[in-house]
Parts: C-alpha cells; sequence; structure tokens
DNA sequence: GGAGACGGCGCC
DNA sequence: AAAGGGCGCCGTCTCC
C-alpha cells in the first residue's frame, strides 16, 4: 500500500472511488451525531494500491471535487456522508455504493457479522485488526499506526466491492438501487424529535422511585433472574425454571410474583426510558436525533439505536412526550394490515383479498366473519380477537399452543387447546390458499435454503434453528413490508422535493411515519405522504389496495382524525 | 476491569 | 419437547 498525502488527481466517471473519514472525539453512544468529535481525516482509494490521504479538513472539498465523477464506495455510507456534509456538500449521488449494505442485501440470514473486517476474512482472506479505531474515540493526532490502518480501511473497501460484486444477482442491484440507497438517503434527512424533557424525567423519577420501594422491600436483587428464580422456589414455586412475565403470570396469585411483575415494568420504565435516556440523547435543543440503519435486520427492515426510537413505550404519557414545537403538528401516518395484504398479494387468496377490500369493516372483523362464517358478527363480538391473532401470526408459523399463548397474553382469553387447533384449521380451510402457498414457500425455502420478496430481497435460512422453515413464509412478509415502507419513504422524500418543501420526517417505525410539520402545512404534507404511502404499496402489490390510518396532533400519542370525521357526520 | 453471553422486555 | 418472526437496550454474571 502506498500512501499519498496529497489531493488526489482528477478522476474519470469510468472509475470506483473507495472514501473512508476518522474523526477524533465521538462519544460512544452519538457516532452518528455531526454535533460531536471533529475531523481527524479523510482517505480514498481508486486503484486498490494507493491511498490519498489528508487531516486537514480544508482539504474535503478539494478531495470531494477531485472525486467527483467517480463511482463512491463506502463502508457504512451513512456514517460518512453524515460526516463529511459538516465540510463539504454531499447531494445524494447516485453512483454510490456501501459494501455494508450491499453484503446484508447479498448474504442476510447467512451471515451475522457485517464489519469491514469480517468482510476482508470472508473476501480476501486478510485478518485485520480494528484495535486502532478505538485510539481515535480518546486521541487528538494520529500516530503512524492510527494513519495506516485508516489508509487501509479505505484500500479494503475498494478491494472488497470488486469481489462482492462478482455475487450480485440483479435483483440485488435493484434492491440497492430502488429501495436501499434512496431510503438511506432519506434517513440522513430526517429531523430531530422534539421532547418534553420535563414531562419525560417527572415519568422517570416516579418509575425509579416506585421500583426502588419494590426493591427495598424484598432481600434479593430483582434484577438478577438467578436470584429471583432462588427465591420463588425458597417459596414453593417448584417447576418453573424461567422467571419471565409469561411464566410468572401464571402464579400471579402469589403477592411476591405480582410485586416482581410490577418492580419489572417499572424498572423498565425506569432504566431503558428513563433518567440515563435523557442525560444521554435529549440534547440541548430538547430534540433527540436516533440512528438509522437501513438495513440490519436478515427481513431487510430498518433499525433504530442511540436511542431506538421504534420500541418506546407505547403508552400514552411516554407518547405524550414527543411533542409538535409551537407552531407546529405532529402526524402519523401508519399502513393499517400492512402484513395481511402482502399475505393476500403472495398467496393470491380471494377471500382474503375481498376481506381486505371491505370498506365497512376492519380486516380483522372481516376475517372472523370469514372464518365463523358468520357475516353479522361485529367489531365488538369477542371472537375478533381470534381473527387478529390469526391474521398477525400465521405468517410467523403459529400454532395452535403459539395461538393460545397469544390470546392469554395479549387479551386475557384463556382458550382451549382443542379449541385453538380447530380455530386454526377452521382458518386454513377457509382461506385455503393461504395454507397452500405456506405449504409451498416453505418447500421452496428447504429446497434453496433461502427466500424472497416480491422485489427480490433475498433471505438465507438458517437450517440449524430448529423452527427454520417458519422464517421461509416469514421473511418475504416482513421483508415484503419493509421493501414497501422504503418505496414509500423515499418516494415522499421525493415529492417533498419536487414540491419544494423540508423533509418532515422525525420517526419510522417499521409501518409508521411519524412527522413534524408546521401547522399551515399540515393537509398539504398529509396528501403528499399518504399518496406516497398507497400508491407505492399498491404498484408493488398490484391488486391489493393499501390503506394508510392518519392522525394528528400536539404529541405523537395525537388523537385519530377518523374520530372526528366521524363525529363531524 | 472490559467483553461477551444471557435473561428479560420494550416495539412492530 | 420444542410455545410464530424481526430488532436494541438494560442489568447480571462469567470469563479472561
Amino acid at each position: 500500500m502506498q500512501i499519498y498525502k496529497t489531493i488526489p488527481p482528477s478522476l474519470t466517471k469510468e472509475e470506483v472511488c473507495a472514501i473512508d473519514t476518522e474523526l477524533y472525539g465521538l462519544p460512544r453512544h452519538q457516532l452518528h451525531r455531526p454535533n460531536q468529535g471533529h475531523f481527524a481525516s479523510m482517505q480514498v482509494c481508486f486503484d486498490g494500491k494507493s491511498v490519498y490521504v489528508t487531516q486537514n479538513e480544508t482539504d474535503v472539498p478539494k478531495f470531494m471535487k477531485a472525486i467527483s465523477k467517480a463511482t463512491h464506495l463506502f463502508h457504512n455510507a451513512s456514517f460518512d456522508i453524515r460526516h463529511l456534509r459538516r465540510w463539504c456538500s454531499y447531494p445524494d449521488k447516485k453512483d454510490m455504493f456501501d459494501t455494508l449494505i450491499l453484503e446484508r442485501i447479498l448474504w442476510g440470514g447467512y451471515f451475522d457479522s457485517f464489519g469491514l473486517k469480517d468482510l476482508a476474512r470472508r473476501y480476501l482472506d486478510i485478518l485485520v485488526s480494528k484495535a486502532e479505531r478505538e485510539e481515535f474515540a480518546t486521541q487528538e493526532t494520529m500516530t503512524p499506526e492510527m494513519l495506516t490502518y485508516a489508509a487501509t480501511d479505505a484500500l479494503l473497501t475498494w478491494q472488497i466491492f470488486q469481489k462482492q460484486k462478482t455475487f450480485m444477482r440483479p435483483e440485488d442491484l435493484h434492491i440497492w438501487n430502488n429501495l436501499d440507497k434512496p431510503a438511506l438517503y432519506a434517513i440522513l434527512d430526517f429531523k430531530g424529535m422534539p421532547m418534553d424533557k420535563e414531562k419525560w424525567i417527572k415519568l422517570a423519577q416516579d418509575n425509579k422511585q416506585k421500583a426502588e420501594e419494590i426493591q427495598a422491600s424484598l432481600s434479593f436483587n430483582l434484577n438478577s433472574p438467578k436470584q429471583v428464580l432462588e427465591a420463588l422456589h425458597k417459596m414453593g414455586i417448584k417447576k418453573i425454571e424461567s422467571t419471565e412475565a409469561k411464566t410468572l403470570a401464571q402464579f400471579s396469585q402469589y403477592p411476591l410474583v405480582s410485586n416482581i411483575l410490577l418492580y419489572r415494568t417499572l424498572n423498565k420504565r425506569a432504566s431503558t426510558y428513563g433518567l440515563d435516556f435523557a442525560e444521554r440523547y435529549i440534547e440541548a435543543n430538547n430534540k433527540v436525533y436516533s440512528d438509522y440503519d437501513v438495513t440490519m435486520a436478515s427481513t431487510g427492515r430498518m433499525s433504530s439505536s442511540d436511542p431506538n426510537s421504534q420500541n418506546l413505550p407505547s403508552e400514552k404519557s411516554y407518547r405524550e412526550c414527543f411533542i409538535a414545537e409551537s407552531g407546529h403538528e405532529i402526524v402519523v401516518l401508519d399502513y393499517s394490515a400492512q402484513e395481511p395484504r402482502i399475505t393476500a398479494y403472495e398467496s393470491g387468496d380471494s377471500t382474503l383479498l375481498e376481506a381486505l377490500q371491505n370498506k365497512k369493516v376492519d380486516v380483522h372483523t372481516a376475517v372472523t366473519r370469514d372464518i365463523y362464517d358468520d357475516q353479522t358478527i361485529k367489531k365488538s363480538d369477542p371472537r375478533r380477537h381470534f381473527g387478529k391473532a390469526m391474521n398477525l401470526g400465521l405468517t410467523y408459523g403459529l400454532t395452535a399452543t403459539g395461538l393460545r399463548r397469544k390470546l392469554y397474553e395479549e387479551d386475557g382469553i384463556e382458550m382451549p387447546y382443542e379449541q385453538a387447533e380447530e380455530l386454526v384449521s377452521k382458518y386454513f380451510r377457509k382461506f385455503s390458499k393461504v395454507k397452500y402457498w405456506i405449504d409451498q414457500i416453505r418447500k421452496f425455502g428447504e429446497r434453496n435454503g433461502y427466500v424472497q420478496t416480491h422485489s427480490g430481497r433475498r433471505t438465507w435460512l438458517n437450517r440449524y434453528n430448529y423452527h427454520w422453515l417458519n422464517n421461509a413464509c416469514n421473511s418475504p412478509i416482513q421483508g415484503g413490508a419493509a421493501d414497501v415502507t422504503k418505496l414509500a419513504l423515499a418516494r415522499f422524500r421525493s415529492d417533498c422535493q419536487k414540491a419544494n418543501l423540508e423533509f418532515p420526517v422525525i420517526a419510522v417505525v417499521h409501518d409508521e411515519f411519524v412527522l413534524h410539520v408546521p401547522k399551515e402545512l399540515l393537509e398539504t404534507y398529509t396528501k403528499i405522504a399518504e399518496t406516497a404511502m398507497v400508491e407505492e404499496a399498491e404498484k408493488l402489490y398490484t391488486g391489493v389496495p393499501f390503506e394508510v390510518e392518519i392522525k394528528h396532533g400536539r404529541s405523537w400519542a395525537c388523537k385519530v382524525e377518523e374520530e372526528e370525521t366521524l363525529t363531524q357526520l
């Protein structure tokens, strides 16, 4: 490897250039924050041999200008682009590849490590150390070893891409170009979530105090499953081996057990969603900036971290902490029954399709009517819980036992095993093409070792997992839903650009978009977002109607717009 | 004393 | 034998 400390020569459109950036002093949980850390170095490699490096941030625009025509490569583009934009403009570039995301597109479910060093091992048979990387967090100058490390990263990215692209099918390229890359650019434009910090802290303190009171009354550590189990055994509950909530629920008549369950809830609130959260993530402007990963999950779903904004408590009091700034509103748009619609497309089941087309009742009620062959069943009918559980669970490989548990946990319904079994078979008799599709896709997975979504996003199946074939039917559905969400996200952003409007997304939770919009633009944004969501979904899954539920208000706990419309009528 | 596994649990 | 899937984060515990 030859290192040059000069501006690289001007590259042509045909050349391919790997880019890597290092920063000093990035806090561990804020690697994605452009208001943290500062420039250490930028290095580029366009021939697989030589690396051009600068440690001067004023060189960044000069580097960028020289390589602007070439195809760009990054390993984790979201990190580099986000930070590079501090020192130069980096508009959406079409000729750009991310070896990290490409690797997930190619090998999701097959491998479970996707770091640069993992790829170097797999593609190049090179063992590299990442020890130097840690030093950037605490150092302010670069040792020769750190410089070599940084240069090597760019070199490896270039070399890996040469090998990686030989594995790419047209479908993989399609997923990158039309789904994941546009979604990546959209994610980089997400705005911070404005928060009511005081309210959050009040909740945290209340929960912490209540949790501590329970802990103080007991002589063992409630946070230790080991000690909890021991205490329960001593008390006479001998036959349990696990202390997770669903097991303990069976013994809730014991005051100790119900106290443990209460503690767990309070402590979850006080720890994961507590004072540390506020301290670490709520910034001086009272906003929270999550990091998003476009293709973390093996199914193609996005993930969120630092903090994870996809698993915040759905409880009203917590959602009320995410508030609109003055003159603004929060808008929440979510796909109704997104996954059952994809199941309907994949299976071509006309009964399910008709249930989804029924505008008069919701899909869970419609499916319940079909299961029981009774078209008079209303939304309030207790049997709707069964239809709902089937709708949501069957593509995960739901069994009679799983159905019973689901109903008990979520709706407090106790159902005899035989009845659950009968319900499952009734469902499959009625929706016979769904059953047929499940059987076929399982066979496909067994034969090929992978399955894919309608867009062609592939997930490899792990044969060493005893229920590995459940993923055969789950991945095309869950992954298909992720495909829809990404298409809609990119379309929404592009339509905002066309209308010369700022991109107002502050969070995406799988099938839900959360926007923060000026009040006077509420209708404009809502219309653009809804259209993008519905049209992109219906374009991909032709023939299936998609619906989006829209809410808006002062906070993420906003009331349902439908209710307003109903009262108006 | 730091890393990683594990149990547990928040969300879709 | 087997209790659908996908994530990220917390605290404990073990190991080095």
